[in-house]
DNA sequence: CGGTTGCTCAAACGTATGTTTTAAACAGAC
DNA sequence: GTCTGTTTAAAACATACGTTTGAGCAACCG
């Protein structure tokens, strides 16, 4: 190995690894001989493990933002003066997603599921730098969000997108093992394009379901 | 301590510590400290930390499920040959969810969050424990919910069932963090039962949006 | 050529984990 | 009173972890 394709060979190793099984569930150890490489490699090209996980995050948000930016550039520009609809929104984050540049058939399937567990394990030093990085095209997508559905309050609005981001994340990052429980089950093929053909219109829906007057929790309300 | 509220205590410790940090990220000496207890009660009383996992949510998931199977007794009774609507089945399970006996006032929310990390945090022997005790109850909910949605296509039925479980374990998994950053950015405060109000009509419309034919995913579609 | 630099390697370090063991106390039941 | 099941205490166990060290190696540069 000429030079250090050593960096990548963790990077893609950790990656996988991570997506798999969690962050604290993966061991250096772990990730060091799937890579092939020494354990001592990882601190010393990253410096810890911490740094690491942030490392992973980096490689594939970074350029997905960066797409993600001029797919919103493209459909404003197109809307000339109305603000897109959720459909067409939430369209340009698929489409994003979707048509990214991956390293392996199992990319977008990872890429969500690392978004996931981003969500779920509460890694403090992860929130913080994922904020700090990619505050602004997330702030864009929320701003888009928010045009499209005039009619929400804000706390509908948050609450409703939080039910999407799960839906959306939950889905994809187990997307291998539902696609192969289909099978079995129904003899139907679906590509991750289909999946996400099917979830936009469910989030959508969802997103524009009508709003409920509160409290609804009433003895009468399960009547 | 006349006799075993130990093991009540290890419960109660475990429980409390496995819906803040995880079940990895929380020792075995972090409960018995918490819980005021020896450490080696723990594998006296339980055996292994996997088996005092599968304690803590038994203790809680029995009582659910006996609950769940009658909240649907009454609902099939109640619709005598109809079958229950999917917002009378939704609402079911959340009233049984929201109405169960709390030992204390975060009942509730760590009841969702660990329901969700059971989803999220890929514990084989967790997967494997609830599959074989709790498989029933299950089987009768979606059963519902075919009947409740019959223009679906099995197809789509199948991977709308997918976005919802997402959704609701992912929010649930992660409520409290998500309360706190609603509570800090809009100044407003949202109970678990709630968010629970706000997620079914998410969900029910979500489940039954027009179905999109496929395949979609042309240049155009994103036009 | 010598010296510096970037990188790899095996080994060790210190710490934390789940689990086990020993002993001693304590309770209630027969 | 004795026995049985609990509980505590303290210590040790073996293992796994993230991190550090120092020697070695190759390439590059003056």
């Amino acid at each position: 190995m000429a030079q250090s394709d050593t960096v990548d060979r963790i990077l893609d190793a950790a990656e996988e690894l991570f997506a798999e099984r969690g962050f604290s569930e993966t061991s250096l150890r772990m990730i060091t001989s799937k890579a092939k490489v020494n354990l001592a490699a990882v601190n010393y090209h990253f410096g810890s493990k911490n740094a690491l996980i942030q490392a992973v995050f980096a490689r594939f948000l970074t350029p997905f933002t960066v797409t993600l930016d001029t797919a919103f550039d493209d459909l404003e520009a197109r809307c000339k003066d109305v603000p897109p609809t959720l459909e067409q929104t939430l369209w340009a984050l698929t489409e994003s997603a979707v048509r990214m540049p991956q390293r392996n058939e199992k990319g977008i399937s990872i890429f969500m599921r690392l978004l996931g567990l981003a969500y779920t394990q509460s890694q403090g030093h992860l929130r913080k730098f994922l904020e700090a990085e990619y505050s602004n095209p997330f702030g864009r997508f929320m701003k888009l969000l928010k045009d499209a559905t005039p009619d929400l309050s804000a706390v509908d609005r948050y609450w409703r997108i939080q039910f999407m981001l799960g839906a959306t994340a939950f889905t994809m990052s187990s997307s291998d093992a539902l696609r192969e429980i289909l099978e079995n089950k129904l003899g139907v093929e679906t590509s991750v394009e289909e999946i996400a053909a099917r979830l936009v219109p469910f989030l959508s829906a969802g997103l524009q379901a009508e709003i409920v007057v509160l409290p609804p929790m009433t003895d009468e309300t399960f009547a």
